[in-house]
DNA sequence: CATGAATGAGTCTTCATTCAT
DNA sequence: GATGAATGAAGACTCATTCAT
């Protein structure tokens, strides 16, 4: 009976604590780390500031958990697309499909997590830099590695370095999805996970 | 006679200028907009901070004529080099040691550029953005237009829509270069073009 | 009971900002606008300069708020003297000692409302100026209608146009008040208002 | 010979010290001492800054003597009019009439000359202050004196102080003239003397 | 235990004044 | 003697963080 309470207690904070992460994330994703104030946050997620201050150190530890988990959710969906036991081109298709359909579903977190991983990021002073490319870095060579076991098949060719082609496959999917956060009309992110698988596969130039 | 005493002037006066856009380039660069104080701006470039004012109207000024000026830089030289009458394979691969040897070069616009034409820039409230994407576009138009001259030519194939492979050509070369930036010794930019290119160029299965 | 805290709370809000009000009058009437610092204001006012932005949104706010603040307690007081039921001489005389006794009950807000109602003030960017001088535009007419009314009963003679009387009056009475601010003992502002009046009442020169 | 030169550098100087002093009234009297840079006024005066500064020595000392020179036109212009060898109503009349033209003909000092000795002038710190009002008080107690012997010679009645009767006098003056500066058109400021003397020398009410 | 009023260090920006040329 | 580039102190304003209630 007491973990119950203490179970309604703990589910209550996580609930407060996601409601000021849900505020941030609108926040910071349209203003960048420093057009936001913790007083802005605070109005948005309905709390007062000093509530704020219970959950999070400090304002560069409430943009850390944001970014972090954000990232989290993103890594672990990209994970799983690649580990479903399917062959090493089906894993392709499915990793080019999963990011388009968690970017898709989460718009505000593209801006925050190229931010972060991507370019530049002067947002925070330490950690989280180090922490979540370490992330990024763990994630590319699980996608490395499907190239290179597609290559022990004999399914792929050995035409580069896996973990060149897993930056190339990363750089590629994110190339579409900034052309199609600029205009998603003009530049939709392509059903057909082929229409960018292609530009790998198939040579630009003949053998 | 009265000319050269302008000239003179002139010219101290950009020398002045430039120094200021020296010191405003290694710390901008190194911190961000938003952790460089224009006292510490000032400090660097052995000016005062009223001086500084009398060069930029205020600090977003300086920001975004530094910007301008670095990306003026790096797209006449990419221009350039997918300029020179050679045909598209050559051109691609004047593009990719181009890219490599400006950077490397000058390693502090790197995170500067990236933060403003990729990713997420919320520094500048208006103008800049614009600029720069505009002529960043532009330059993305004619990296196309080589692979759509290519494929005109029968040197490439049509495996994509050229404007996606300038996209990707683009986003490709600058994931090498992060990964460059991140560790050099590790990761370094390849010599040889075609090692970035080949993945192009190459088909990863057969067809 | 929660209106008693909420009227608490509103009573110490309210108490706060007539604090800083005081402290700005004091310094502003002493200094002018341009003399006062939000620090100083501060300090005297013994809160820190954040605060003082959690009641007015800027300097030039706080000192809008101050000036309308006694012009209105000024305004009512005089309006208070002619609206009396009384006949007009009457009516002229309590207009006199009222104003007497407010300036003199209030000295530090004369060289204030002078300075905005009467000569230059280049203090107030807009808005303040159109609305005091409505205000006091407004008490002009009034007076003026108190010499309109006394012609019409035959109490006056008609030897000026009221509204002209009005302003006589009016800057009448601030020549005695300026007077008496530069030295209070060799020039007392008079007890007697027809000391005052008499000079209107009484021609100069024989009919 | 020495002479004629000297005078000539002599006569330069106090023209270019005269074009300051004419920017000057024009910047200031328009938007007030702290509204105006020296650089602005140097830039009206068609002097470098460092030039103002060889004629005045800082910026209240230029303001100061900008509002010295114009009390000094404009006392001595009514110290003559009410120096005539006429009768007294006479002086009264030539006092009104020249009070009128000098402002009239000098419009822009009439904001800076009533900030000054009118109401609140916070512009100076020391020094100005003192002299122009000194200088004011002694036009007073000149014009009270045409009072006082007019009383002596029996043209005017004993109604009130002399020295009141001069402040009056000067308020009044000032009351059209203010209205005038308000709405020139909606009220004119009389050519005939009388409408203004006449709420001196006609009592409001019978005897 | 939540609140939000208060804090004050830190930032951008202005401008009177100086002085090397 | 004139110039105007350079200075830097001073001021308005913001916002992360604290703590009394």
């Amino acid at each position: 009976m007491e973990q119950k309470i203490l179970s309604r207690k703990e589910q209550e904070y996580r609930r407060h604590r996601q409601e000021i992460l849900d505020a941030a994330l609108e926040l910071f994703s349209e203003k960048g780390f420093h057009n936001v104030s913790m007083n802005e946050v605070a109005q948005k997620a309905e709390f007062s500031v000093g509530t704020l201050y219970k959950f999070f150190e400090n304002k560069e530890d409430l943009y850390k958990a944001l970014v972090m988990g954000q990232a989290e959710k993103f890594h672990s969906a990209l994970t799983r697309a690649i580990e479903e036991p399917v062959n090493e081109i089906e894993k392709l298709r499915n990793f080019v499909r999963a990011k388009g359909e968690v970017f898709i579903a989460n718009v505000q977190m593209i801006r925050l997590y190229f931010s972060e991983t991507r370019g530049a990021s002067f947002n925070i002073k330490a950690g989280l830099d180090s922490e979540i490319r370490d992330q990024y870095g763990h994630f590319l060579k699980m996608l490395a590695s499907v190239f290179a076991s597609g290559m022990e098949k004999q399914r792929f060719k050995k035409i580069a370095d896996p973990y060149h082609l897993a930056v190339a496959m990363e750089s590629f999917t994110n190339a579409f999805l900034l052309l199609w956060l600029e205009s998603p009309d003009h530049h939709p992110y392509p059903e057909d996970p082929d229409v960018i698988l292609d530009i790998l596969f198939k040579g630009l130039v003949d053998p």
